[in-house]
Order: structure tokens, then sequence, then C-alpha cells
DNA sequence: ATGCCTGTCTGGGACAGA
């Protein structure tokens, strides 16, 4: 089973990005984040067309998160973190698929910082993290997917250079403990794990020929429970997409989790043949 | 300190992203 999560920074503009993946790729599960539209405006039926069931939550210009099904409908088990019934935006969602239970992320961004952008990532920070605890343990594989917005460390595997970014809300020492925290937990980073010291980053900004200079971020991340963690078998990112026409700036990075749900055995089996 | 790009909501320019 293959779990992918991207960043598709509006998703109705990125249709012919996201479908052309969607062929390519063959993801299982997708977790989409920034969807800017509403959940009126969100595209079920070309989604449909192209294979998967959806559930989402979208948001008028900012945010939103959906997740993806290939084959089937995700079965939702939670819509907003707890802990914050004041917080409208659209930023997590949880489904069950095929006996792993996914949880799509889009942490807020944090900038400027200080202030109280900042401020408002790391209260979701602690609300996601509050979460995390109840699920890390659970017997069934669980994944939570999405953009993070915490480049975990100053390493090259992490990120090109940090001149540029070292007064930024992704590279703050209060981001990287909460993640740390989180981690901490129980959760393997899947892209660190099986790759680790590799850059494969998941963002390059639009700016400043950032793309062309593979000058790019590792912040979009797949943290796996010890289950789901057993079961990791191959993890990475599609850069491929991020140099494609209309590109979102980010690209999408995905783990392969073996035998993961039923009728995953058989799947892989007919995908051999 | 600002622009650098690209998106949304609008219908020009503000705001957000990271």
């Amino acid at each position: 089973m293959k779990i992918a999560t991207f960043n598709v920074n509006g998703i109705n503009g990125r249709m012919p990005v996201l479908l052309a993946w969607l062929q390519q790729a063959q993801p299982d599960i997708v977790c989409l984040q920034e969807l800017k539209c509403t959940d009126e405006s969100f595209p079920r039926q070309a989604l449909e067309d192209a294979g998967y069931g959806a559930l989402w939550s979208g948001q008028k210009a900012w945010n939103g998160v959906a997740i993806l099904a290939r084959g089937s409908q995700p079965l939702e088990s939670r819509r907003g973190l707890p802990g914050d019934p004041k917080d409208t935006q659209s930023r997590y969602l949880e489904a069950a698929v095929a006996g792993v239970l996914v949880g799509c992320l889009y942490l807020p961004n944090g900038n400027p910082q200080p202030g109280p952008k900042f401020d408002y990532k790391l209260a979701w920070f602690e609300r996601l993290i509050a979460h995390a605890a109840t699920l890390v343990d659970m017997a069934s594989p669980v994944v939570l997917a999405g953009d993070y917005n915490v480049v975990p460390s100053d390493d090259v595997a992490d990120i090109y250079a940090t001149r540029s970014w070292k007064d930024d809300a992704l590279l703050q020492p209060e981001s990287r403990a909460a993640w740390r925290r989180l981690l901490a937990q129980g959760w393997a980073d899947a892209i660190a794990t099986l790759h680790p010291g590799e850059p494969l980053y998941t963002f390059w900004d639009y700016m400043r020929k950032r793309w062309p200079r593979n000058a790019g971020l590792r912040i979009d991340h797949l943290l796996l429970n010890p289950s789901a963690a057993r079961l990791l078998s191959k993890a990475g990112v599609d850069r491929e997409v991020r140099g494609m026409e209309k590109a979102s700036d980010h690209a999408p990075a995905w783990a392969v989790l073996k035998a993961a749900g039923r009728g995953a055995a058989a799947a892989e089996g007919r995908r051999r043949t």
C-alpha cells in the first residue's frame, strides 16, 4: 500500500498536474493540503472519474485538506483537531482506509515570527501532539501525513542552505522542539528512516530560481506509528512533479507499507504480474 | 528592508504562502 502526501497549492488550478501524477504514481491513499477551495467547489467528480473516493474539508481561499482512496471511500474518523472549538481553519482530517488510520494535516506556517501567527502555529502543534498521543499506540497502522511546515534540522538532508531562512518560522528552535517531542512519542519519519542523510526535499519556493537550483526544503512528512513502521518498505519524493507545467511549489512524498490492510497483499500480487 | 513567484478573491491590488 502506497500512501502519499501532496500540498497542491490550489486543487482546482492543479488538476492537470494532480491527475497526471495519480495516473503515473498510482498511490492507494493520498493526503492533500492547501486545497484553496470551498467544500462546494471541490472537484469530487473528476477524482472519482480517476478512480478515487474522496473526503475533504474545504475553506474559502486558504487552507483545506482532503484524503483520497483508490477504489474506495475513506471512512471519516475526525474533522479538525480537538482542543480549540474557536479554530475554524481547515487543517486536519482523519479517516480509515483499508485497515490504516490516516491523519492528513496542514500545520500552520507561522510567519512572521515572533507574532500571533507563530503563536497559533505552536498552539496548533501542541494540539496535534496531544491528539497524536492517543493514536501512537494503536495496534493497527497509523500514518500522520502532511505539510508540517517544519524543517527538522539544518542538515543538508533537510535544507539546501540556512542563511536566508534562519529567521523563518519553519526553522525556529520552538518549531523543531515540538517536532522532536511529537516523534519522541514513538513516530517514525518514513523518509528519514529509509534515506538518512539524503536531501529528499519536498518544497522549492517559486521565487529566485530555487527549483532549477535544487534549493529545497524537506517539510512534508509521513509519520508512522510502530505498527505502521514495522511494515515500511519504501519511501521517496516524486520530485519530477515539481518540474511539470503549472506545478505546485511542493512535490508529493510517499511511503509504501507492505501487506497493510485487507486485500493489500492481493493487490501487490496483481501489480507484480 | 524589499523583491523575488504564484495562488485566491476579484476584477486591482491585498494578502498569504514558506
